[in-house]
DNA sequence: CGACAGGTTGAGTGAGCTCAAGTCGGGTGG
DNA sequence: CCACCCGACTTGAGCTCACTCAACCTGTCG
């Protein structure tokens, strides 16, 4: 999802050629900024967060390559934040005038996120919502089974509307199931994807064989795409 | 939200005057349908729903009179109902041809929508999210305290991610510490909207004063709006 | 080397779920 | 009219999963 085809960015290009550079962790746009551009990120991960005013966050969405975000009413509803290095392309809305009816597929994209956010949230127990997000990311990325996870365990959970805790908690009961393999906190492969499917969908009744050795003999991971 | 000026509402009546009608609990479309259509309801409430594999339910969102529904990119993500009966203006999205600058306001509104829903799932007690629903209601039906939920308790819940149970139980508390009253199960008087808000943003420190009789001296709800 | 940030893991707690009654109101039929 | 049923809602008791609190590990940086 909101993935731009390689003509569409192209014709984009045109328009801009600016291209913007942040640092990891650095502020793209503060939530409630006025909404008068939008993003496309050429290299690197974005996320966006809303801050509730009790302090306590949740990220909207994480944005890799050729994907796009920023498009909003009026002002930001969520900040835009810098995962890793990142390089952007800026894309004027112009407030006053009509948008062209190329955005209409930029909106939907947009609005294809939201969603995908929601189908994240609408999931009950921390499993599912690991395991979904897991296959969402794996998809996102090219849908490779070897996944390297930019953000961390913190943004996670604050996508995910779980803590730290459960998340590692999660993850690390997934690899002793043998269904993912850790190398290291960033970097993770789906050795199981069916399976962790299962577990996306609520059916948890899969209860494996006791913990085989991470064989991972690549089971295709179906891209468990963002648009349903 | 998802609210159409008259005068947006007067020019789309001109392209289509079809009214249709739906019974209570009538299906509109399908999850999965191709989204070939998005409707405006011009009496009566609606809910979309979305079912995952495992048959719990989401529901993404409530439609009431002007507001619009069921726009999506390929094929409905979620299924519509009617919760009351409905009457609603069809528009065709015309798969093929390209869609008018028109249609950007009613994606804006799409997508706000998508990140209300977004933003009550965010919250994390139940106390806060039903506080939330409640305002956001309240302030959708027009800003009065009174308000006359259309939908069931099961509906609320599955909006909200939570059970029945704790959905019933939230508001008897609300209602024993007179913030609300409950005339009935589906009439809610919003009796101290500021004191809900600060539970709706996590401030459940305020303890209130000990169950004073509901005197609901109507403090203003200042309309939670969907747009932030 | 110590300080520190990010991650993992354990023990105990509690909010919300499950299971199970019980209540209420509306409809239907004897 | 009353008896009965049915669905929607409420409420209680117990349990469970995720949170809180706390310790510990690991790698990085000064």
């Amino acid at each position: 999802m909101l993935r731009l085809s390689g003509q569409q960015a192209k014709a984009r290009a045109r328009v801009s050629e600016t291209i913007l550079k942040f640092r990891k962790g650095e502020i793209i746009y503060a939530q409630g900024d006025p909404a008068t551009d939008w993003f496309e990120v050429v290299s690197g991960t974005v996320r966006t967060c809303h801050l509730y005013p009790d302090g306590h966050r949740q990220l909207t969405g994480f944005f890799y390559a050729n994907d796009v975000f920023g498009i909003e009413s009026k002002s930001y509803r969520s900040s835009a934040e810098a995962v890793s290095a990142v390089r952007l392309r800026r894309y004027g809305c112009g407030l006053g005038r009509p948008e062209t009816p190329k955005s209409l597929g930029v909106l939907h994209n947009a609005l294809n996120n939201a969603q995908a956010c929601i189908s994240l949230l609408g999931r009950r127990t921390a499993t599912e919502r690991v395991a979904a997000f897991l296959l969402a990311t794996s998809g996102r990325l090219g849908g490779r089974n070897s996944i390297h996870l930019p953000m961390s365990r913190s943004d996670i959970a604050d996508h995910l509307g779980l803590t730290i805790h459960t998340v590692s908690r999660t993850l690390s009961e997934l690899s002793r199931r043998g269904l993912i393999a850790l190398d290291g906190p960033q970097s993770i492969t789906l050795c199981m994807p069916s399976a962790l499917r299962l577990l996306a969908e609520g059916g948890e009744e899969y209860t494996s064989h006791p913990v085989q050795a991470p064989n991972c003999l690549a089971e295709p991971v179906l891209s468990y795409g963002v648009q349903p």
